[in-house]
DNA sequence: CGTTTTACCTAACGGACGTTAGGCAGGCAT
DNA sequence: ATGCCTGCCTAACGTCCGTTAGGTAAAACG
């Protein structure tokens, strides 16, 4: 029953991993003190030794999972490439903290709008933190003059980043390769699907 | 306490609209029998009147889900239009569902995946027509010429209709136009952001 | 008019929930 | 050796859960 993602040493990072991905299969409601304990091999008032309170956990798992996501993609940002190259890039680094690292990433995009709303609100500064990386660079991007001038950033940020998160319902990373995914969907987004561009 | 979607004159109806707006909110577990009693001015108890269990609600919502927003796409591609005009239609009628119309469409995009894996099961078919609805148009489109020849119709489909469930997140319809996001998403999606095409 | 059916009610069942109080074993410093 | 701190335990609290059994008032029907 010990159900785990990837490494976590410490008892607390245990309890974080695992309330991760139980929150992302269950929903928030769906997870109770006590199953969370049974999967770290505890018993459920032992994990008030390490916090206050299921939303205290909770609140970590969203933060978390923002603060890994924005981490990956913004080291991807640093480096010096083509325009083409950094979205794709970007793009491959969302989907692998989103599908492969851990669950904090993906517990975030299942159940934020689900949760209490202060715990939501106590995590709505990480979260325009990340939007605002993407911002960063797509508006780099269209003073560039890489970018059509008629599109929106924030319209199409809200689009990508959509896209890429519902990847979630759907993709399985042991069936099939994260990267070619990421390529797929860059050369969609940034070239289109038409053969021919009209109005 | 009465929170219904839209017109529901019978009180079977009225049941099945409030709990997808509950499943919507608040997630599958997050949703008691007492809460979408309460919400219909009635007690817990009665609701087996009228349905089996609350697994049976479940599905009935889901399914309407699905068969809503395949009805609504379904008539907008009987209609004969150029290649792009029908694109936009398409997801102007997705999104129209999705946002508008009902909270079961939604419900089903929020709660599917965590729902008890037998409820999943028996609400596949209904969503595989649905795939095949557009699988059938962007088919069509292909075989036309009017889409690239390296696009993958299965893939573009995931990420399109991704895209649009996505907009539940963030999108308020009281706040913005439906059509006009239906009109920037066709176009971003048709023809790409970048100033120019390249690989 | 009597009877059946419809659509709801109340009250309760066993169990699971988040959380807390208090205990206990082992490592640490003094 | 003694006493504190860490990290877990058990047992219980009051509340809520899905579901059921049995009742009741009004409408529909013969």
């Amino acid at each position: 029953m010990t159900q785990d993602t990837p490494a976590a040493d410490t008892t607390r990072d245990r309890v974080l991993s695992t309330s991760a991905s139980l929150f992302c299969r269950y929903g928030y409601a769906g997870v109770s003190m006590r199953k969370i304990a049974q999967c770290c091999d505890m018993k459920a008032g032992s994990l008030y030794y390490h916090f206050a309170s299921k939303d205290q956990i909770l609140v970590e798992v969203l933060n978390l999972g923002i603060e890994k996501v924005h981490a990956a993609v913004a080291a991807v940002l640093r480096v010096d490439a083509s325009p083409a190259d950094r979205l794709r890039g970007a793009i491959a680094a969302h989907l692998h903290a989103l599908l492969e690292y851990s669950s904090f990433t993906s517990a975030n995009v299942r159940i934020f709008r689900q949760v209490p709303v202060p715990v939501r609100d106590s995590t709505l500064e990480v979260r325009r933190g990340y939007e605002a990386l993407w911002d960063g660079f797509l508006g780099e991007l269209k003073a560039g003059g890489h970018l059509r001038d008629d599109v929106d950033i924030r319209s199409f940020r809200l689009m990508l980043i959509g896209a890429l998160n519902a990847t979630l319902e759907w993709f399985d990373p042991e069936l099939g390769d994260v990267s070619e995914l990421a390529d797929r969907y860059a050369d969609m987004l940034a070239n289109g699907i038409f053969a021919e561009r009209g109005t």
